[in-house]
DNA sequence: AACCTTTCTTAATCTACATTAAGTGCTTTT
DNA sequence: AAAAGCACTTAATGTAGATTAAGAAAGGTT
């Protein structure tokens, strides 16, 4: 459990006591790779912090193609924020990519957690304020880079994912399709 | 100052005596058109509260390209977030696109009322909550909607500007450049 | 090992959108 | 009122990336 501590340590500081407090709002499971966290359509009732592996979110366009929308890996927090947030059913599904071992903290768990430990409400602020800023570099970057610079960014962000996720989820992220990013990528290592 | 306080009681509800600490952190001022509020290179100091008018961000690529990343109207916030929160020079300019009345929450202000009225630090951790959906889900529209279905999404979101702020700004915020718009506007006219 | 399924590659063709360029009508400036 | 500057349009041409279709690798499963 160090590292969720210290990936809170980084932002407020906790005394023993709520540090214990905290973890004991918490669950720990393992999970296989393939595994659905959450599916489209369903309330997502947790917050998922990554301890090992990975997981990634996407969407099903019109039932056809599958749109990723964020990977996590060690130390990351993820979740569907739509669906979390407002408790309503949301689109995205959630799947792990290799065999995990995730913290989940419930919706209910973090409310009760906001009223003893107010200072989390500040992480969690500073956590998706964060989160708001890496989409909206990442909006500005779709709207204009060629694939080849978004995909830079790519690996310079999530290094260690290039060769651990299927290539054609690292096409859709950053959104070509899997045919083109082929292309791309041969021509790239021809430099 | 009623609009901003309505805004305020969406999400918690503040004492007569916290709303009146709350506005004496804030100041209103009214700007004339093209009045630019923050350059790119400055670190932001302020979020802005739109009490009338309408502001935009963008940034300018390799020094010629603009891109809009938002528009606000009455009642929206803006600001900078990546160099508002982090207070590092910024990549963005924010403009007054007409004549505005608008309301500054410094950041030393904002910090100060988070000390003196902890629910705001709530109020404010929602609406990053909403701003961080709404530009998640722009982001898989841009993923995988056509320029067209963009277009129709932007005039649900943002139907009073359609006719208020130039054509080019809101092909830039879709993603598509002025003459290509131009063009599917016309298409979508015949229909 | 043999089979099946999924991922990746290659190549031809196609299209949504960009670029370039020229022209039209506005507003703003002088 | 002319000049200048923008915003918008139209049209020709160009291109990044999509689509389709096929085969080659690479896992997984029995």
């Amino acid at each position: 459990m160090a590292l969720i501590l210290e990936n809170i340590a980084k932002h407020v500081s906790l005394t023993p006591e709520e540090q214990a407090l905290f973890l004991s709002k918490l669950e720990t499971q393992t999970y296989k790779a393939k595994t659905i966290l959450l599916n489209a359509g369903e309330i997502c009732k947790h917050s998922y912090f990554v301890n090992s592996g990975i997981l990634r979110s996407f969407n099903i366009n019109d039932n056809i193609v599958e749109h990723v929308l964020a990977f996590a890996c060690e130390g990351w927090w993820m979740s569907d924020m739509y669906s979390y947030f407002s408790q309503k059913p949301g689109q995205l599904f959630i799947e792990v990519l290799e065999e995990s071992e995730v913290i989940s903290l419930s919706k209910e768990n973090q409310e009760q957690l906001f009223l003893e430990i107010p200072k989390l409400e500040r992480f969690f602020r500073i956590l998706i304020e964060n989160s708001l800023v890496a989409n909206q570099q990442r909006l500005m970057d779709n709207l204009s880079l060629p694939a080849e610079e978004r995909f830079e960014k790519f690996c310079a962000k999530y290094g260690t994912l290039v060769h651990k996720v299927p290539q054609k989820q690292i096409a859709s992220f950053i959104g070509v399709t899997p045919e083109f990013f082929s292309k791309m990528k041969a021509r790239l290592l021809k430099k």
